[in-house]
DNA sequence: AACTATTTATAAGA
DNA sequence: TTCTTATAAATAGTT
């Protein structure tokens, strides 16, 4: 795309070949990535090297899930049987569920204005770090003040007769 | 990338989303056609829009052959189908989803500030805490990664450094 | 959906 | 290989 037009045809110079492969891979995965944070996407890329070596890019960090998303896709279509507890109806209720959660995470990290923590620097990160460490420390707290409550319960009820749990 | 630079992050104007996904979805799948006719490469990408809808690319013009090469690839993640697709099994894991989902719900009023921790009980409290503390772990991975990248330019700064193949 | 001003990607050269 | 740079492509904002 520099320097000179290229043909859209596979480039017989090996070396070339080798150098444009890696390059080009390098963007389509970038593009991808980029497509994936703009528009909140979920985007699998597997590219397989003449030679059987494998490259990918799964953005949501769990290419098997994507692909159960895309077969859960393709067969919906075609509009399945009406048995409850058929694996494939079950499968299906799973695959909408992690969907779901999956949504939900992500508005969770709406919260904090950032949805990819790939795309944060170490100062970024290291503030996300610190809220997120203070919300375990308030979760802490709140189970502590749970238990001693349910502890203080026991011991009043216990004058009375003796609780079970 | 035209008439101003774009923030790598997700665009809230949802006609902008929209408008966005829609060209850089086309520019992708032309990218990833180019990769496999310049490079004699088999390239699969799955494109899972906000809501669900699908859109794919096989150069070899079946996905379904691309998926099992990358299972086949991938020794690690291995033998499933069989013992994985028992109904009970399933919904088990549908009963874990529903719990997670309830979790992330509430963790979501909790950032909005709607309903504190103090109505979540023990036990949901116990799933939050261990839920933030993969994201905190994930972002100290993140961390530690760019750090060893960091320290791995400084190294091989004035040396040869590793090609991408 | 068409149009550009710009940004990005990258082919060839060093 | 890696860096540079001239140019082709992609695309953000506009009409």
């Amino acid at each position: 795309m520099a320097r000179g037009k290229v043909q859209m045809r596979r480039i017989e110079n090996p070396v070339h070949r080798q150098v444009t492969f890696c390059k080009r891979r390098m963007g389509l995965l970038k593009k991808a990535k980029e497509l994936s944070v703009l528009c909140d996407a979920d985007i699998g890329v597997m590219v397989f090297s003449p030679h059987g070596k494998v490259y990918e890019l799964a953005t949501n960090g769990n290419m098997q899930g994507l692909i159960e998303r895309y077969k859960g896709s393709n067969t919906e279509a075609h509009g399945e049987s009406s048995e409850q507890n058929k694996p494939e109806v079950i499968q299906q209720e799973v695959l909408l569920l992690r969907q779901e959660i999956d949504l939900l995470q992500k508005g969770l990290r709406y919260m904090y204005g950032e949805n990819d923590i790939n795309h944060m620097n170490l100062n970024e990160l290291q503030a996300l770090e610190s809220n997120l460490e203070i919300w375990v420390h308030n979760i802490r707290y709140t189970k502590m003040q749970i238990i001693s409550r349910e502890i203080e319960m026991l011991k009043t009820k216990g004058r009375h007769t003796e609780g079970c749990q």
